[in-house]
DNA sequence: GAGATTTGACCCGT
DNA sequence: ACGGGTCAAATCTC
């Protein structure tokens, strides 16, 4: 058991909840590992859907244990090593190289109680484990990302963005992405992905087990019955928009982004900037339209490809990054 | 009112 | 000391 080798110095009520923590993860393995085999006996269509669901529950308690883990073992300096552990080997591993704040208001170095006292609150990112990618226009990787800072970088002629998963709170999602111009003419974004998805995009999941149902010929993920128009009330599409709004506003030259009617095209979808990301979403989505008819993105190939090999974010990751 | 963005301050690595 | 990454209060948007 892990929790044995918990050092001493931690308060006994905290190893206590580490240990409970432990054992819930333990008992959570013990079920997954009872739903796997269940899942091998019932392999006929009706029982697929269920026990995807239930193999999806299972892995997200797993996860949750994990992170848990986690947080409490960084916030008194001790090595990842629960984290390493580990729940499975294609989903939810957690990357340590991620920058990760510690929660922990008593960390020894602390001095002061000041709110403003952030010191120890989250360690600088390594270069590791990154992926780059430069494209023409601002593309969607089908992720929601909220935006948390820019920065004006040091001889460069653009600012930096810096966006974080949107479900980082709610999912304990570390993934975090920069994003910045550094060309003008022609545009040109640099894009650096950091860490893995760990969330789970349950609209994206609604939308597929909808489409399941209902095959319309080229869509995959199909969000091609709803109309151009409804697009922006729908909640997926409300919410994305308004999640990359600023993107394309802080990022874009102001003059030349803003809509051209002239552009539009049935299936292109050519729209004010902030939509232009919800172009290639859609474009995505259907697998066949891709950021305005840009030939020439491979990494966006790429991305098709993993949203038809379907699975959401962990196929995609596994393609893209 | 909830959630997203802005932006100055803070913190850490070099 | 400086540059870059992140936080979090204030502000904005829907």
């Amino acid at each position: 058991m892990e929790s044995s080798s918990w050092p001493d110095h931690l308060p006994s009520d905290r190893r206590r909840a580490i240990d409970e923590l432990v054992k819930g993860r333990d008992l959570t393995r013990q079920l997954r590992d009872l739903v796997h085999s269940n899942n091998n006996n019932n392999n006929n269509n009706t029982n697929a859907a269920v026990s995807s669901l239930n193999q999806d529950l299972v892995l997200n308690i797993l996860n949750s244990f994990t992170n848990s883990l986690s947080i409490l073992k960084r916030s008194y300096g001790e090595s990842d090593e629960v984290s390493q552990v580990p729940t499975d080997p294609t989903h939810f591993t957690w990357d340590a190289d991620v920058a990760v704040k510690s929660e922990d208001s008593e960390g020894s170095s602390k001095t002061t109680s000041t709110i403003k006292d952030r010191r120890g609150c989250y360690k600088r990112r390594k270069c590791s484990d990154s992926i780059t990618k430069e494209t023409s226009t601002l593309t969607d990787d089908g992720h929601a990302w909220r935006k948390y800072g820019q920065k004006v970088i040091l001889n460069a002629k653009y600012p930096r963005n810096y966006f974080r998963c949107t479900h980082k709170h709610d999912q304990g999602c570390q993934a975090t992405k920069q994003v910045q111009q550094i060309e003008e003419n022609p545009p040109l974004y640099r894009s650096i992905y950091y860490g893995h998805h760990t969330c789970k995009n349950l609209l994206k999941a609604s939308q597929l087990l909808l489409d399941s149902t209902s095959k319309d010929q080229s869509s995959m993920i199909s969000f091609g019955n709803i109309p151009i128009a409804d697009k922006q009330n729908h909640p997926f599409f409300s919410s994305f928009s308004s999640s990359v709004k600023q993107e394309y506003r802080d990022e874009l030259p102001p003059s030349d982004h803003h809509n051209d009617p002239s552009s539009s095209s049935d299936h292109h979808y050519l729209l004010p900037p902030h939509d232009d990301q919800l172009t290639t979403l859609l474009s995505s989505d259907h697998g066949e339209v891709i950021s305005g008819g840009n030939s020439s993105c491979s990494s966006l190939d790429m991305e098709v490809i993993a949203v038809e090999s379907v699975n959401f974010e962990d196929d995609i990751l596994q393609y893209v990054f």
